[in-house]
DNA sequence: CTCTTTTTTCAGTGAAAACTGAAAGCAATG
DNA sequence: CATTGCTTTCAGTTTTCACTGAAAAAAGAG
């Protein structure tokens, strides 16, 4: 691997190290989130041992991250042929990016949201006290919002690249 | 306090466990999910004791997490004169629960994100190899597709309920 | 100023999550 | 079927984060 310039290396340095940071803010876990910042940012796929050197990180570690991120659909395996390792490569295209990480979070987070909501909304469908009756439309309200909120998620997640900007253009124009 | 019909206690109490779990999902510790649920389904507000108690939980974890969500401006504080006593009332229409998150969530989120991005855009300026090149470009579509996740948070911050509503139903009809 | 009630802080503890490293598993190769 | 090269798993350890409980601070009340 040639040596590249000290400012790129130390850039990319800047972003793996505090995407990492802001991932944990989320509650994505930090070294998920700096194998992801170095995939993308890489020109070329990686293996395990290249992730495990550039991260110093453990083997178990790397290898259970980048799973992780090929079951987000973040990542993707590819082999190069006679070769029998496997090398890591992150989609770019940053709307692609975004419509996965949007399908995801709906099925893991929006999903059981609005299974708790409907199941507690349903047992109180009879209460008469005020109390009763005001806990029921609360249950209502919120599972009518994030019903909604799974449809944004949906419709989003039906759109390319280009129709998805011009409409993002109308919207803040 | 008066008794409450059982059906009812028990649909607040899995709704008040059952958004702590998912809470922690997102980026939330469990306490704070929890008394925000709490709050959300109270008929009336709730002083410190009252929270420690429902939830089984100290007082120092009680009141850090209260005065968090009112940092947050989804709980505010009231007083009944004549009393030394704060009490605790959440916000609870949804669509400016949604609001003040989505307000939050920018300011603590994308905002250091953008950071992050333009600094690293801005030290790649220069480059002139292809993997240089590439790392600038990469950074600055991340830089603007966060840049306008932000507009369309601030957009959706200075919605009122109704017209929030109408432009859901024609996004989605 | 002293007593009482409530809020706030914080050092110490405990639980959960992330991480390590080594062993086990598997697939290709001769 | 033994060997090599890589992947996967997992028991044990470390790190991080939430939480406790008690002490200190603040805010009335007399």
């Amino acid at each position: 691997m040639k040596a590249s310039t000290a400012t790129l290396d130390k850039a990319r340095d800047e972003f793996v190290t505090q995407w990492g940071a802001l991932g944990s803010a989320w509650g994505i876990n930090r070294t998920m989130a700096q194998i992801h910042a170095l995939l993308m940012t890489s020109p070329n796929p990686l293996s395990t041992d290249e992730v495990m050197e550039q991260l110093a990180a453990s083997r178990g570690n790397a290898h259970t991250n980048l799973k992780e991120l090929v079951n987000w659909g973040l990542v993707r395996i590819v082999t190069r042929k006679g070769e029998r390792r496997e090398y890591f490569e992150a989609e770019k295209d940053v709307w692609k990016m975004f419509v996965t990480i949007s399908k995801e979070r709906k099925r893991r987070e929006i999903d059981p949201a609005l299974g708790v909501l409907r199941s507690c909304a349903d047992q109180t469908k009879g209460e008469t006290s005020p109390a009763g009756k005001a806990f029921h439309t609360q249950m209502q309200e919120l599972e009518e919002f994030v019903a909604f909120a799974g449809k944004v998620a949906d419709v989003v997640a039906g759109m390319k690249h280009t129709s998805a900007l011009q409409w993002a253009m109308r919207l803040l124009g």
